[in-house]
Order: C-alpha cells, then structure tokens, then sequence
DNA sequence: CTGTTTACCGAACATTCGGTCAGTTGACAA
DNA sequence: TTGTCAACTGACCGAATGTTCGGTAAACAG
C-alpha cells in the first residue's frame, strides 16, 4: 500500500525540518529537494512554492494556539487558574506542534506571510497579556513586577523550550509543564 | 574633527542592526548598503565581507559573556549566590550589548562562524548547567526539578528579554534583572 | 600647485536563487 | 497490449546574490 513518492503533507513535514535546520532564508529549494531525495521541480508538483510552505507551516502552529484561547477553560474562572491552564496548553502545543511553532517564533516580517503571522501572533500575545493583567488585579500575582513584564518574561520561558526539546530524548510534555509552572509560579529556591 | 564617512566601527553597528531586523540570511548586501547610505562595494571598502561582519559581532557577544564567567564572583561562594550574581550580569550584558547577543542567540550553525560560535555558547551553557547542579547538590533549588531542566528554563527566560527589550523604553537593567530573579527564584505567585 | 591617500561609485563577475516547462517513467486499468 | 495518468527529471529562465575591480572626486600633505 506504501506509496513510493511524496504528497504534499509529507514535503510540508521535510521542508518544516529543514527550515529549523537552517532557517527559513538559508533554506534553499536545492536542500529541500537533497531531503525530500528528488529533485527541485518535483516539490512544484506538491505544493505551490516556497513561500507557501512557511504560510502553511505558521498557520499551523497558530490555529493550535487560537483554538486553545476559544476553549471555556481559557474564558472562565479566576484569572489566575485560567493562566495556569493557558501556560499548561501552550507548553502542550509547542511540543505537539514543535516544527511548526519552532518557525512562528523565528519569524521577522520579511514577507506578506510572515506578517501575517506576526500580527496574528500578537494577537495572542495582547490576549495572555490581559490574563495575567487579570490575575494581577485579583491579586493573585505579586504586584511588584509589571504585569507586562511577567507576561514577557512568562512566556518567554515558555517559547524557549522550542529551542531544545526533542520529543523522543526530553520527558513527557506534562512534566514539562508542570516545571514551568512549579518554576514560574512558585520559584526555583526551597 | 567629524569625518563624513564611514568606519569599520560604523559599518558593524549598522549591519548588526539589519540583521536582528531580517534576520542574517535575510540580509542582502544591497540592504546594508541602503542602510548605510552608500553602494554595496563601498562597504568592502571597509570590511572584509558579509561572514567577517557576522563573526565580529557574535565574539562581540560571547567575549562579554566568557568575561563574566570568568570574575571571581562566579567562581567561588555558595552556587546558588553564584547562580544569581551569574544571572544578573547575563541580564546587564544582554542589555549593554543586546544586538550581538540577539544575533548569538538566532545563530544555526550554517557556516563555519555559526558553528565556531555556537561551540562557544554551548561552553557557557555548560559552565551555567554545572553552577545550576551545584547549587541543587547544595540543597538551595527546589529538588523536584531536574537541574539540566532549570537551567533551559532559567536562561531561556533571561535569553528571551533579547526579543522585546529596547533599551530606551524598558526600565533599566538592573530593574530587570531584579524582575527576572523575583520570578525565577520566588515565584510570580503571591 | 602637485602628489598621495581616503572613501567612495558604477559596472561587471560568477554563482545561486526560486520557479517553469516539455518530456520521461512506471504502475495500473481496460 | 495499449493507453492513461500521477510523479517525477533535466534543461533552462531571469533575477538576485556576495564579491571584485577600475576609476574618481575630495581632502589633505608637501
């Protein structure tokens, strides 16, 4: 039943590889095509071009994320809960979903595409920004760091761990969850 | 005394800049020229070329970093006072010299410059990792968190300020710094 | 004024880029 | 056996890439 070649899901998964390999830029069709074993026109017959490959891969990683801001869980509650549940969601998403949210936090904005996804992405960004805004003026959140501060600095924790974690090797993503939280929440010191 | 022209100096500064804005391998001679208000061979006039422009600023990065590692303050005391001293000069580098720690912290390994770099990172790291796992031995992290693990998500969190922080909106960096171990060591939990 | 040096330009270089297209291949249906 | 068609190749395109080079205007030194 094993087709030979390719289709366009499989050369989307190779490309997505790749671009975290070397960046999207020093990614060329030349390498794309060495990874996939055939030859630089027959990615054209799969999929449209370069560039569409990177749309395809950023949506990907952004609808996980909306569709986890749409969930109840992330619009009703205490604040404070609903944040320790988003936090729990992303660190679940970005290991679901590591190629494709890997390339969204390295976009820069050097096409249509990528600006699309940048302003989708801080989209999401202004929503947890509201939470822990939230959860700071419930008082749940010590009030000495500027509550855009912690949301920085919160998630960017978070998003770091697309820099090393390899599903195969690293623990499962509820335990890295559960770190991030036991870190962030209630500090590294005994 | 002002000289119209350009420097060595000058150009570095310039070219660092575009290349956090479009990343490296976005950056086209052509753009930097732009940039500079000159044509493309007259930044050869200056510097030797693109890769050379690259390799200047990330040991621009790491020689402040190995710097530091190398103060008495890192080396001797108890870890966990170490770990902190280590983690507020990690902020103030970043923040004194946040293009070429930006473009350190991007590098993939695509050329001989990435790759020495990155061999020189992964040096640091591992400096940083030991301090973390003394400090565990020590009794002075929290236990239930796998030290390698605290180490990706305490400096993932510090490295994450390169990619918000401008140095003339954001508070300064001591204030910052102060931010980043609040959370990292006692938690953003009331 | 003359000669030299500094800082640059414009044109061109070879190479690589993303992308196109006419044609080939091989599995399968009739 | 023949015809179809999905999957692919190889040759090629114009544009863009990093880099080189011959020339030159302006500042400066004698």
């Amino acid at each position: 039943m094993k087709k030979r070649g390719h289709d366009p899901e499989s050369v989307l998964h190779t490309a997505v590889g790749v671009f975290n390999e070397r960046g999207y830029d020093g990614t060329s069709m030349e390498d794309l095509a060495r990874a996939l074993g055939v030859t630089k026109s027959a990615i054209y017959y799969h999929v449209p071009g370069k560039e569409q490959l990177l749309g395809r891969a950023l949506d990907r990683a952004l609808d996980g994320l909306f569709a986890m801001i749409g969930d109840e869980r992330a619009r009703s509650g205490r604040a404070i809960d609903r944040l320790e549940w988003v936090v729990r969601r992303s660190v679940a998403i970005l290991a679901e979903r590591l190629p494709y949210v890997t390339l969204l936090l390295r976009v820069h904005g050097n096409s249509p595409t990528e600006l699309g996804a940048l302003e989708r992405r801080r989209e999401f960004d202004r929503f947890v920004s509201a939470l822990v805004k939230e959860a700071a003026a419930d008082g749940d959140v010590r009030p000495d760091v500027d509550p855009a501060l912690v949301t920085r600095l919160l998630f960017g924790m978070v998003n770091s761990i697309a820099e090393w974690y390899q599903p195969a090797r690293g623990g499962s993503p509820d335990a890295l969850a559960e770190a991030v939280l036991k870190i962030a929440f209630d500090g590294l010191r005994v």
